[in-house]
DNA sequence: CGCAAGGGCGCACGGCGTGCGCTACGGTGA
DNA sequence: TCACCGTAGCGCACGCCGTGCGCCCTTGCG
């Protein structure tokens, strides 16, 4: 990583090619997202940054214009990994379903996101948020609502994985610092977690259960909610009088 | 604010009262949410902290362990403001929608929150969150949930409560920032949002139309997936079959 | 072959969180 | 009454951070 010997002579000089210019706002992103995933939001300096692609803190700003749209970038390089699969059969419910499911995975995929989607919000006008929106939405007009309607269920549909996933994300990153997995952090939290819960039969009943496999605990509460939130979007379509 | 004349006598020299030592936790915890809440999660330093405080940004660790700590303290007083109503006449769905409506509010009151959940989530054992809790668990199950599901329920509801709070945080705060009323920004934004959303049909249909009061057009969306998400929750208690 | 454009960088500024060790105050036992 | 000691408050300093400025060198063009 270190730099080599600063005496070179004209013929080994690397010659830095204009049409290449060494460095480029898409690598930029790149890097910015793969330091993120490996370490985390408060590693992330354009210090740092700038050192993992050979160049200064400060170059990095020939090409964005703050750390603020960095991040921004960076996002819609999330969003970009979402995928909307078609309807088959006129089963808009697993369409969703999938969906939903992808943009959980991205989201954990990329846990700090969590920490950025606070000050980004989904309201910026990324490229890749506003193809994913667009499909979202054909997918529930396709599925019989009415677009107004189909933009409020997108909402709701989409707000319930932020939230799931926000929260999941929040905890996997406090997982992620203590250095252990998942299940040997619960194990270790557990007898602070049942003490701390004494004053509070509900919750302290909660707290003794066995649970079973985290991870999967995880995933089931996030399938239940997801599939009533469908149930009360699928009586709209199909009033029962 | 400045310091006066450095010069003191004995005699004038302010005598600092052991019992109450200038500077406690509760203190330091209502200022920082003050600070928060008027200029803020950016505006929040130790040393302005410590400023309105009239102490040394050094003197908040004697009564904090660092400022993470100091962030899940004010985060723990902001849940502690969620009311959760008693169940009258049996109508469980309308506790949970005023609590709902009450837990969005004080995420809207304090926007900046809204970057804060993302780094130590709902995980943390801070009294107020378990209170909540508690009594939210004991709503779900009074309305007729075994409390495994109880558990399943709360957390769904909640994810969308704090999806929905979250993104519109965020909307609020990229608001404020711009110095205007909702409003005004939106009529501000909207020929950039229709000029980027032209090669999407649907987004550009929806930017088009008309689209009434901000504000309650906010609620309105949070009250319809709220009622979604309750209808998949009430099919659950009495099978139709 | 000279020149303008622009990418890359060294430097510097002001601000951040926070560890360290000193000071002085006030309650306590002799 | 007085010496003592726990502890709140603070000044200083360290190593980070984001980023504006102005210089230099490369490069493609006329």
């Amino acid at each position: 990583m270190a730099a080599e010997e600063p005496v070179v002579s004209v013929w080994t000089r690397p010659r830095r090619r204009r049409e290449q210019p060494a460095l480029s706002r898409a690598q930029i992103v790149a890097a910015a997202l793969e330091l993120l995933d490996a370490e985390g939001l408060e590693a992330l300096s354009m210090r740092t940054l700038g050192a993992r692609l050979d160049a200064a803190a400060t170059s990095l700003y020939r090409h964005v214009a703050n750390k603020d749209e960095l991040l921004e970038l960076v996002v819609d390089e999330v969003y970009g990994q979402i995928e909307v699969p078609e309807i088959r059969d006129g089963d808009w419910r697993r369409a969703v379903t999938a969906c939903a499911a992808s943009t959980r995975a991205a989201l954990l995929r990329h846990a700090w996101i969590a920490s950025v989607l606070g000050q980004t919000g989904l309201a910026y006008l990324g490229p890749n948020v506003m193809r994913l929106n667009e499909r979202m939405l054909a997918l529930f007009e396709t599925a019989g609502f009415r677009p107004a309607e189909a933009d409020r269920a997108l909402g709701a549909v989409m707000a319930y994985v932020i939230g799931t996933a926000t929260t999941e994300a929040a905890w996997l990153t406090t997982v992620a610092r203590s250095g252990r997995t998942e299940q040997e952090w619960i194990d270790r939290l557990r007898p602070a977690l049942r003490e701390a819960t004494k004053p509070y039969p509900r919750l302290h009943a909660l707290a003794t259960a066995e649970g079973g496999d985290a991870e999967t605990s995880r995933g089931d509460g996030f399938a239940y909610g997801l599939e009533r939130m469908l149930d009360g979007l699928t009586a709209r379509l199909t009033p029962t009088e």
